[in-house]
DNA sequence: GGAATCCCTGGGAGCGCTCCCAGGGAATAT
DNA sequence: ATATTCCCTGGGAGCGCTCCCAGGGATTCC
């Protein structure tokens, strides 16, 4: 259109390009610090000047210039998601893909800016993460998907920076966020004894993640309320995934649970699977209860009885953490652990059984 | 430990807490320019004191500050990637989750960070999307997953900032990197009829996308060099979902086509159990061609025929095009196309008939 | 009426860096 | 020997913003 524009303004994009706090003060005819005031909501400006102000600022598109400011408060605004290597399908992960959406929902309600973090390995974490974390660039970390002993976990306390976990770390001394995965896991395991179930196996998650240890746990602990043992033939593990379920619940077959925990759905989808190719009919023969209340644990053939985990909001939390600890409002360590809730379905058969005496 | 310390000292974090170049330039016995010019490879600095001064940096673990060195140079090394609205399952689609991974790599590799901005709606969409293009904040920006006549483009060009798409965009003037999604259907149709089938059928991926509408103009191309028309009873459009190739094939299994070109994988794969269910055989009842090249193309049963893109470069690509952009080398629209490539399995038949010609 | 108080507003300083220019010293030329 | 060149180095300026302090004007008080 402005074939014939100096160069200088077309490689600038016309209007709004480059304005400054001055500019904009000189536009509205008061000074740098007036717009400043206008911008960050500070008391004091006469209502009509602050309405000028932001007439400006409104008609000429003026965005505050992120590094200066960054670089004279101190705060960026910021926050980076970290997700080490070794979690390579991390996305097609329903799980991370719901937490991912509720952190970076959190935290553009919050007016925070997500920067992502995919290590693909070791070396490229121990390069970039000093790097990052100490360009005084993001006001604060999260950190998702460590393992027993990470080594990233080993930089975390030197508490250069706010951080906060999704997830329980094996260390102490880290702000997390976690859900309840033993109380829910326990409860799983009442739930079951209440309806009778005599011979009740675990499909276990992997033990050296902190969430398939408290699983683990907390189904034990659960039995041991209800009188129970957990018999070692009636233990397999898997690693989370639906191929693993399957294997896992081949394995547990000959030993005749009348009941199974499945740490998690997709497991629990993979065990179904197997189960349907033995003839082994759910609930009748065999009662499963998952855990994380996949939305898919709702259209499996049966229904799942599952521990539905709060994911979305567990990534919302972990941004409201993550500023309050930025805002000075909490002092590290701050632990949260939200709930879980027993989703009854038709896969534990609670539902055809006369209503029967829960324990717990 | 230091439970005793000063609380300014524990704040910030002990020894590497806010370092800046005159510190290092003192500790080094220089200037804080010769530091500058160290970390900044720049000619002209006596390679003993280099060597000094990079002991010194790197004892004392020092890292520019981003802000400071934004606001002058107005250069950040951040790229933004934007996934817009409507795309709520996108992290467990495959293909995003490994454009995401050369995406991340890439700009690891070239020394850039990465921001995520997922934008939930339209609201957020337009509020967000101005302040972070004229925040100064990034360098650059990559869009992704446009729909035709996306609001999103619109403002593009207006020019305050670099943008590379990946995928072609409906308009013209801006850059983009994108596979030959013409060219590898037109390939699949020439195939087929080179193979001797006749009632070449379509399962089309939505024409709302200029991938859906490339790939079903360049099937019908391709059937036009053979001589053929695609038959209206031969066509179907699913959503790029298993689910809907499933449907779509149920479609046009009363058609009886000899062969289908499905414009994507997973559409392929719930076609395939269409077909399953219906006890028709593939290859040797119907023949099916699919596109995308998943990995789990190999691992169908049979093994899936497909046109395979190389999704991870062109992640990989979207950076390195981006990159020019902003560093000058190269002036908008760039445009990069990159081929993609027939692999020939089991569901098109051609392994176990004769060699057949092939057209194009 | 003059002094004290308050509300608003403007401008200086400085965040940590890069860019640029000036200048000291060594090396080379006159 | 002095003049010219080059290499290397140091320091000033300034990026756009926030913080702080000072001060003008209106308001209130004595």
């Amino acid at each position: 259109m402005f074939g014939s524009a100096p160069k200088e303004l077309s490689r600038t994009g016309g209007l709004e390009a480059n304005l400054t706090l001055e500019d904009i003060g000189r536009l509205a005819g008061v000074s740098r610090s007036t717009v400043s005031r206008v911008i960050n909501d500070q008391a004091s400006v006469r209502p009509e000047v602050r309405e000028r102000v932001q007439d400006v600022i409104s008609r000429t598109g003026y965005t505050p210039n992120v590094a200066a400011r960054t670089l004279v408060s101190g705060r960026s605004g910021v926050i980076g998601l970290v997700i080490p290597s070794r979690v390579h399908r991390v996305f097609e992960d329903p799980y991370f893909s719901r937490l991912i959406q509720g952190i970076s929902t959190a935290s553009n309600r919050a007016g925070n800016i997500l920067s992502l973090f995919l290590f693909q390995d070791e070396a490229e974490e121990s390069e970039l993460y000093p790097r990052v974390v100490s360009s005084r660039f993001l006001d604060g970390l999260i950190l998702t998907a460590t393992r027993m002993a990470d080594p990233l976990l080993a930089r975390v306390p030197s508490g250069e920076i706010p951080i906060v976990m999704v997830g329980r770390p094996d260390v102490d001394g880290i702000s997390h966020v976690n859900v309840d995965n033993r109380g829910g896991a326990l409860q799983a395991a009442t739930h079951l004894c209440g309806l009778g179930y005599e011979r009740i196996g675990l499909i276990g998650a992997p033990v050296s993640t902190t969430a398939g240890l408290d699983r683990m746990n907390g189904f034990v602990e659960g039995l041991a309320i209800c009188g129970k043992a957990l018999l070692p033939e009636l233990r397999a593990d898997g690693d989370f995934s639906e191929k693993s379920g399957y294997a896992a619940m081949q394995q547990l077959i000959p030993g005749r649970p009348d009941a199974v925990f499945i740490a998690s759905d997709s497991m629990a989808f993979g065990a179904l699977q197997a189960l349907r190719e033995e003839g082994i009919a759910v609930p009748q023969d065999m009662a499963l209860v998952g855990f994380d209340g996949l939305p898919a644990s709702e259209n499996s053939v049966p229904t799942l009885t599952t521990i539905r985990q709060p994911v979305t909001q567990t990534g919302v939390r972990a941004v409201h953490l993550l500023n309050d600890l930025v805002n000075g409002l909490a002092a590290a360590p701050i632990i949260e652990i939200l709930p879980v809730e027993l989703v009854v379905r038709e896969s534990c058969g609670a539902l055809r059984l006369p209503a029967a005496t829960e324990v717990g």
